[in-house]
DNA sequence: CATATGTCCTGAGAGC
DNA sequence: TGCTCTCAGGACATAT
């Protein structure tokens, strides 16, 4: 998403508008009024990304602080559908004549923040990002808790940035049981799920994103992402593992949300195993 | 304090 | 066909 809407570094904002008033609000800050005329002419100086937020920083180092969560999309072109259009970003000076924000489920937010507010509700609230974690974060962060370790990597304040189906695939690359409970995992285990951390994300991102059975990821020109064709065990209950090729990928839940895992590969007497991706 | 559960939404697909 | 039910790249308030 950072990548997609970075062509917009240089541009200045002319408006900022709510297309859809009647809607029930996001929640959203500060009120669209107060919103547009802290933007209104404001040159938009870089585009950032902590964790899964996407970050437009603006020449008063105010921050437009978007938070997608699960249908949110930051768009430079048309949107999917007519309805959920939430904000529009008025452009002049560059190439883009927009910077949208649409969101079908409506559970994202947009916020505006000044510099001190960004570091006590954005900054104070995350732990390190994903692709910056050392393995003696983890450990150091995790080696007491009593959670199962899937669980406790979609805790924002451990780690930022990873999300259910990732989690699922850096558990896979690892080679842990996603229900093993954190306390008892070994230093070797923490190192590699830091280097699966990495190599899955960084995967992830080359193939700009997962666009699922429902179609409803999309960059930010709405083309589809390609990491789906990649996934090794997210949506693919009853398939065949493709490391062991006799597993057959099961499906579980933990804390609400969907876990895939083989479990042959992925034993909570851990096995040797290295990262290495298939 | 740490951990578990309910809740906010829309829409697609499965099953009857 | 048309209905109900479940589930979806999430995070937070509230309960235990």
């Amino acid at each position: 998403m950072r990548r997609g809407v970075l062509p917009v570094v240089g541009s200045q904002i002319t408006r900022a508008q709510r297309p859809e008033c009647r809607l029930r609000p996001i929640l959203f800050e500060p009120d669209i009024c107060t919103f547009d005329r802290r933007v209104r002419g404001q040159e938009i100086v870089d585009i950032g990304r902590r964790g899964k937020r996407v970050m437009i920083h603006l020449a008063n180092e105010d921050v437009i602080v978007i938070e997608p969560r699960m249908t949110g999309l930051v768009l430079l072109a048309d949107p999917p559908g007519p309805e959920h259009l939430r904000l529009r970003l008025t452009l002049q000076g560059g190439i883009n004549e927009q910077l949208l924000f649409w969101d079908r489920r409506g559970l994202g937010t947009v916020r505006l923040l000044s510099p001190d507010e960004l570091k006590v509700k954005v900054e104070g609230r995350l732990g390190p990002d994903a692709l910056n974690i050392t393995h003696e974060h983890l450990k150091h962060k995790l080696k007491t808790s009593r959670r199962e370790i899937k669980v406790a990597l979609l805790d924002q304040a451990v780690v930022a940035g990873i999300g259910n189906l990732y989690a699922a695939e850096i558990l896979f690359l690892s080679g842990i049981d996603p229900r093993a409970r954190c306390d008892r995992l070994t230093g070797p285990q923490w190192k590699r799920i830091q280097q699966a951390t990495q190599a899955v994300l960084m995967e992830a991102i080359e193939h700009e994103g997962s666009t699922l059975s429902d179609g409803t990821y999309r960059n930010a020109l709405n083309g589809e992402g390609g990491y789906q064709n990649y996934h090794r065990v997210y949506d693919r209950v009853d398939q065949s593992c493709l490391r062991c090729k006799k597993g057959r990928i099961r499906r579980i839940v933990q804390a609400q949300r969907s876990t895939f895992f083989c479990p042959k590969c992925q034993q909570r007497r851990g096995l040797h195993h290295t990262v290495r991706t298939i």
